[in-house]
DNA sequence: GCAAAAGTGTTGTTTTTACACCCATGT
DNA sequence: ACATGGGTGTAAAAACAACACTTTTGC
């Protein structure tokens, strides 16, 4: 095994080495960031180096870590975020999800050789995580193996690695289908933030308008809002409520 | 190694070689079934032999066998069921979880030796299905490793290996949650049933109580049912009619 | 005062719940 | 005929949706 890229910080040997890693293993991250701006929902994913081809951030599982935490770490290598609620949705483990050979001609471009029955070559079962996060807040760093990382309307995916566009859709699903209940523990917000704010999101996320006195009852109802003071922005218009989660609900959303 | 068990149908041979097996992963079953004369839920569990611990019908994974599979056979080798909707709720993977060593016991008391380093004493991640048939028509088969099969009351479980308790957990909650949209793909029922059949299915997992008409509405609101012929059982009153589940529905229920 | 955005109220509709009544069936 | 269990109807209550109106803010 020979690597002409040794510069990077995240070397290649500590990526081949199959001592470190659980084999068989790995985990993909399902970022979903919202756009206030263009109002649309966006996902994170990664190009490979000369392959036309995307894929979500996702990763190998440490021997001493957690699967959540082999999530957390993927996702702040890619964006250098902490303490994001990630939440399991899926375990994607037909034997054919990894058939193309993206790892074979990924690592031939990179000039490194290794074995046919290496063990990046065998069989993978991915554990797929999403999150929810603000888009504008994040920053992006790339590692080698991957030419950029950059966001995609979810309705307009480029070609996907591997089953990535399948697993983007199940994580999709999960999100919206929680998204009520689960949105307290989501970092996708400022610790304060106003029911306009909260709304802009729900209307992002599940792609449909609301009447904005309907939704707050519905919300309100929801019994995870606290009311705080208000927010005066200097704009000529009546000053809205803040409003922050209220604490108690938090519970074992983020157990294995 | 020795094998002093050699006369069993699944050879410990066959389980103890990893050649067949994807490492590092496992599959668990809670298989919930209603038990009508006792209004109650039960679940098939298994106990250790010489061990006074009780745990899931798990296995590993064949190397050419999806992840559902895997979870069909070891359904299979334990009830001879076949054709049974197993759905995947969640993935276990703390590193602790396995921590103590049941494997160990176990394999010693066989007179089985194996060195510490055997990957059956490694880290393992495990895929949680569940499934929901009908406790009355189950035969258990108990393999050589396990003494007996046995059902038991959700609420009266016995001590449980590894995190079994909390996989039990986790998959009841997600039953009661999805029955609605799920009911369709269970096996619970004969092809043909009646309203009241339902009705004693649903107050048996849910754990309460609902009024005749209308849980009859509610239901016959999920656009599930199709409406056929009366049944005359022989009951001095009026013969109920008998449903079925619409074909359109069972989707993409069984996709990996 | 005015426009803009937020808060609150009100009314009609739909869905859910509780109760009542009628209907078929075998003895 | 009648007891038993099943089907259907209806009124009250709750939840939801659509609309209208009032309040606050900076210019």
């Amino acid at each position: 095994m020979k690597i002409d890229d040794s510069k990077n910080k995240q070397s290649l040997n500590e990526l081949i080495d199959t001592k470190n890693f659980v084999a068989h293993i790995s985990v993909d991250c399902v970022i979903f960031g919202f756009d206030k701006e263009n109002k649309k929902l966006k996902i994170l994913l990664l190009k490979y180096h000369d392959l036309d081809l995307w894929s979500l951030p996702g990763g190998f599982v440490f021997n001493d870590e957690d699967l959540r935490q082999a999530a957390s770490r993927v996702l702040y290598e890619r964006t250098h975020l902490q303490d994001i609620f990630l939440d399991q949705f899926h375990t994607f483990g037909k034997i054919t999800r990894t058939e193309n050979n993206v790892h074979q001609i990924l690592l031939r471009n990179k000039g490194i050789e290794v074995s046919k029955d290496h063990w990046i070559f065998q069989r993978f079962v991915t554990v797929g995580y999403c999150s929810l996060i603000d888009y504008s807040l994040v920053q992006t760093f790339p590692d080698s193996f991957n030419e950029t990382c950059d966001w995609f309307y979810v309705d307009q995916l480029p070609k996907m690695a591997f089953d990535h566009e399948r697993i983007i859709a199940v994580g999709l699903k999960h999100l919206r289908k929680n998204l009520d209940t689960q949105i307290v523990a989501y970092n996708l917000l400022p610790e304060k933030f106003t029911m306009n704010d909260l709304q802009c999101l729900y209307e992002i996320v599940l792609n449909e308008k609301f009447r904005r006195n309907n939704f707050q009852r519905k919300i309100l109802g929801l019994n995870t809002l606290q009311r705080l003071e208000k927010l005066y922005d200097g704009s000529a218009n009546k000053a809205p409520y803040l409003y922050k989660f209220s604490d108690i609900q938090k519970e074992d959303l983020t157990e294995e």
